[in-house]
This record gives structure tokens, C-alpha cells and sequence, in this order.
DNA sequence: TACGATAAATCGGAATTATCAATTTTCTTT
DNA sequence: AAAGAAAATTGATAATTCCGATTTATCGTA
């Protein structure tokens, strides 16, 4: 079936409100002979005489009226649908898949989900916490928007903007000759019983190539299923450990057993960075996310324990 | 606001349900790149991307599945636009306003009411009984849209269609001599009391001009004001008259007293025709009820009393 | 009746827009 | 690396929209 145009229906409308062509072609910012002809298609398409046309002007005819009432009605829908979509469309609207690896969740989400919904009404918020490769993928599959992920990563077809460098810090009992001593380096290390993250976990990697440790060099027979857990396992005396400043700063727990430390020259043994898919519509708002996360995390050194 | 085309949305419902431009485009025969700058105009107008081109077709976006369905309901609407407006410029749908002169309307209309109504059910008919110039006016004003009424009649701007002859016949007392006359003419009526309907009918006017009555001849300051009574007066000897056939062939009640009779030569007083403001939407169907009329009140003589 | 005045229809040309065929780019898959 | 598939881009052409000028019709007025 053929459809009349939008403009028409517009003129159509205007038709019945002004009575007169001159003026509705006025209204319109068009024509007189403009606004007849649009007229006359529609006539043409309705098989039906929808003005009577006269020597003052025109008044519509039963068709006309009923036609102008359907015609109001459709338009104010468009006018809505541009409306929705064009909101539907704003920044942080509708459903956002968010992602985080678990050695970054705990620690950046509670941060900045609270302010997001709080000023998005609009946003549904959908929160997954996973390995590294699992996110990407997700990312790739589109099931995620975003993901916050610890760099340096390798993953064509994602893109990603890193947000701030993570230090990492030296956890040791505090009884441990480490707690003490001064002008910490990665050499003290050597020896040392350093406690991981179980394999798998992006943490443990970026740990092991910052640190020049040799596989099988620590005990590797014991490894810690998270943050929480290895924290634990330095208060317990099982050796030491390197965690992420981010960490330490946002809500990990450590207790009076456990001494965290810098190290003189700072390690930079990751950053952290937020990730999508290239190409996503999604792009804006994870930018937008990071430089949330930015303001909010930015590692000031004052926190140090 | 801006307001996107038709045309456009149904490129983005297609694209929506075929999840590919290609196929999309093939739906809405037009080409590929057609279709995709169709989309692109949408997302350019919304400021949103609406689907996410991937190596295997397309996937809408949440603004994306938003504006489909929008569209869609937009699309059906106005596809029910087009079918209610075409459907209202059937003929004899909605309201329509007929009139008749009050020496037709009780002989005419309820010999085509019933059938108009059965056979048109969205007709919604509107009667009214008036005098010739009345109506007329009416049809001016287009408070009416057609009306029965005797011709002739001068009227610029009103188109009228004849449907028949109406002929006279004379009405006399069944007592009196004409009503045994053998070979009736004009003639017989010199010398008569001739009852005629008050003045401003014009019935009267009819019989006046055709029968070369003048004025002042008959009993004047005796007038009906319809043709019942006027039969009436006819019945208790006041004098003779003339009345339509269509009355006496439709339901004149005329009673034992009164006989009617035809002329040898008929005398054609006046015509039944229709009339429509010239120009109006209503035309065929003004012209379709007289095709009605003619088919159901032709006079064939059958009839005469 | 004749004469403006007003309003809509008609006409012809110019500018815009829509559409297509061909090509290129970008991924994915082999 | 090559082939294949899908969407974007390009450039030319066809269609349409739109306007200005003119014509037609009707009403009110002299």
C-alpha cells in the first residue's frame, strides 16, 4: 500500500486548522501551489475529496475531518518516536553491560555505581565480574558495553583507555624483617616466600613479569583464590605478598597483622584501563566511565598505610 | 523538529527484522547502499547509532530496538489512516444530509430510506423538510448536501438532475360532474373552484403556470397547507384540484369521497429532480440516489386510481 | 453589469533529492 | 595469505520537490 508523506499529513493538518490553503502554505513555510499539490496527491491517494474548495478559503469534508484527526494523531507519534529515540540515545540510557576482573572490581564498581545511577534515572546498570579473556570475549560478543581490565593486554578488535597506573605494595606480616626495613626494593624479594594469586588470574602475570620471579621460585604450591584471601594468608604468616595499590587504598581489609609497604621506586606493575569493543555505539559512554573512574581513584599517595 | 520519512522507518523496520542491510534492501527493493544511507539519515537525525554493523549483518542497538518498534506501530497507523480515510470517501458513508420539498419527501423518501440504510450501514442520513429556496439555500451553506425538489426551478450554483415527469391529475368529489366526464381537459377546469396549497409551495406555483390559471379565479382566501388537507377539503366539496401523481401513487390517502382522474392529453406540471451544490464532494452520490429514486418510482400508470 | 480583490489551480523551470551501478573497505574464514 | 561476504563510498542519472509567474473562478462593490 502506498503511503501518504509525512509532510503531506503536516499540510493536511495545517489545511483544517487555518481553513485556507494560502494560509496553511504559510504555516508551512511553503507555497500556495506547493501546498495545493500536496493536498491534491493525498486526494489522489484517498480516492476522496478531502476540502471543499471555495471562494474563502476551503473547509474540509467528512473524509478530510476524519483524515486531519488520524493525521494529528501520527504525527504527534513521530514527533514522540524522535523524541524517545533520540533520548533513548542519550549517554548512559537503557541497558549497560558493565564487566570488572576480580583484583579490580571490589575496588573501582562500589566507587562510581552509586553516583551513575544516581544521575542516569534512565540507566540500567548490569554488573559482571570475570577473568580477563572472559570479558574480552564478552566484549567481542557484545554481551559487555565495557569492562574495567588491568593492561598491559593484548586484544585486537578492543580498544581501550587507560585510566591510571596501579602501583603494586609489599604485604608482609608484621613481624616480618620486611615490615622494617628501609629503601624497599624488588631485590628484597629474592628468598622470599611471595604468595599469588592462583594461575589465571591477570594480577598474578603482571606480578610475575614485574618482578623478574622465577616460576617455581616462590611456593608455588599455595595460591590465594583472591585478594581477600591472600591478605589472609600474609597474616598468617604463610610469606609475603605484592597486591595492588588500588587495592590497599578501596576497602581491602588488612588487619593489624599485615604491613603493607612501598617501595622505594615505585613498581608499576599494571595499569588499569576500561575496554570496548571498537566500533561500539557504547565508545562515548565508556570514555565517559573513565574519566569517572579518574576522578574518583586517581592514586594520590595518601592513603598509603 | 525535524521528522524522519516513512520511507525511512520502513528501512529501519526492515533492517530490524532482517538483521541484514542487503537483505533489508532486497525487502524494501531498493539497493543496499540505498538502504544504508536511508539509516544513516536516521542516526544523523536522532544522534544515535541504531544498529552495529558487523561482518555477519547487523544487530540494532537499544535506541535501535526502540525506534523499531515505534515505527512499526507508527507504520500500522498509518496504514489504518490511509484505510479509514479511503473507506470514509465511500459512497454514503458517514453523515449525509438530504432534503425535500414537502409535496415529495412523504412519497419519496421512505420509498428509499430503508434500503439506503440496510444497504450502507456506515451511511448516517439526515432528512429534512423544507421549502424549495430553503433547501436551496442550505445546499448553499452545504448545510444540506442533496434535496429532492420540483423543477423547474431557477437556482445558479446548484446543479440539478431530472429523474421524472410528474403529472398532474385532477382531484374532484366523487358527486361532482367531472368526476363521470369523459375526455378530460384543462378546459373543464374554467369556471371551477380550484383549491390550491397556501402560497410559498411550490406545488402551487406548478399548477398555477402549467393550467393558465389566473389569479383570482378560484376560491382564494381558501388555501391548504398540504396535500392531505387539501385532499380533505376536495372530499367535502369545497372544489376540485390538482395533485401530483407521485402523491396519489405513493400513499396519498384519499378516502371514498374523492376521485381522481387523468387528463386525455397529461397535463406535465412539474419534474422530481435532485440538486447538489455544484462542485460538491457529494456529487455521486447525490447522482446515485437519483438512480435509486428513478428505479423505484418510475411512474407507469399501473397506479391510476 | 463591470470592476477590483481574493483565493485556488496551473504551468515551466531550477534546485534538491533519491536511486542505482560500480567500486572500495573491512572483516571473517579458509 | 587468499577468498568471500557485507556494508560503506562514489559518481552519474533520474525523479521529485519547490518556487515564481500566470491563469481561473468567485465574491463584493461601484
Amino acid at each position: 500500500m502506498i503511503l501518504p508523506t509525512l509532510r503531506q499529513l503536516q499540510f493536511l493538518v495545517a489545511l483544517g486548522e487555518t481553513g485556507s490553503f494560502s494560509r496553511a502554505a504559510e504555516a508551512c513555510h511553503v507555497t500556495q501551489p506547493t501546498l495545493s499539490a500536496g493536498i491534491k496527491e493525498l486526494e489522489d491517494l484517498f480516492g476522496v475529496a478531502l476540502a471543499e474548495r471555495e471562494s474563502r478559503g476551503a473547509t474540509l469534508t467528512h473524509a478530510g475531518e476524519i483524515a486531519v484527526a488520524r493525521a494529528s494523531a501520527l504525527l504527534a507519534d513521530a514527533h514522540a518516536l524522535v523524541q524517545a529515540v533520540t533520548s533513548a540515545g542519550a549517554l548512559f540510557s537503557g541497558p549497560f553491560h558493565l564487566g570488572a576482573i576480580p583484583t579490580i572490581a571490589p575496588f573501582v564498581l562500589p566507587q562510581i555505581v552509586g553516583q551513575l545511577t544516581r544521575r542516569y534515572p534512565d540507566l540500567k546498570l548490569y554488573l559482571t565480574e570475570d577473568r580477563t579473556h572472559r570479558l574480552i570475549d564478552q566484549l567481542r560478543a557484545r554481551t559487555l558495553d565495557a569492562a574495567f581490565i588491568a593492561l598491559p593486554w593484548e586484544a585486537p578488535g578492543i580498544e581501550v583507555m587507560t585510566l591510571f597506573d596501579d602501583e603494586f605494595l609489599l604485604a608482609a606480616p608484621a613481624s616480618h624483617p620486611l615490615s622494617r626495613k628501609n629503601g624497599l626494593s624488588p631485590e628484597d624479594l629474592q628468598g622470599e616466600d611471595v604468595l599469588l594469586l592462583e594461575d589465571g588470574h591477570c594480577l598474578r602475570d603482571h606480578a610475575v613479569s614485574v618482578c623478574r620471579l622465577k616460576a617455581g621460585a616462590g611456593r608455588e604450591q599455595v595460591a590465594a583464590t583472591s585478594l581477600g584471601t591472600l591478605v589472609n594468608m600474609v597474616a598468617g604468616g604463610l610469606g609475603v605478598s605484592l597486591i595492588p595499590r588500588l587495592a590497599a587504598d578501596n576497602g581491602l581489609t588488612l588487619g593489624p597483622d599485615v604491613a603493607v609497604r612501598s617501595f622505594v621506586t615505585p613498581i608499576i606493575g599494571r595499569q588499569v584501563g576500561i575496554a570496548w569493543k571498537s566500533g561500539s555505539p557504547r565508545e562515548a559512554e565508556a570514555r565517559k566511565l573513565g574519566e569517572l573512574v579518574r576522578e574518583r581513584l586517581r592514586p594520590d599517595g595518601s592513603a598509603m598505610a
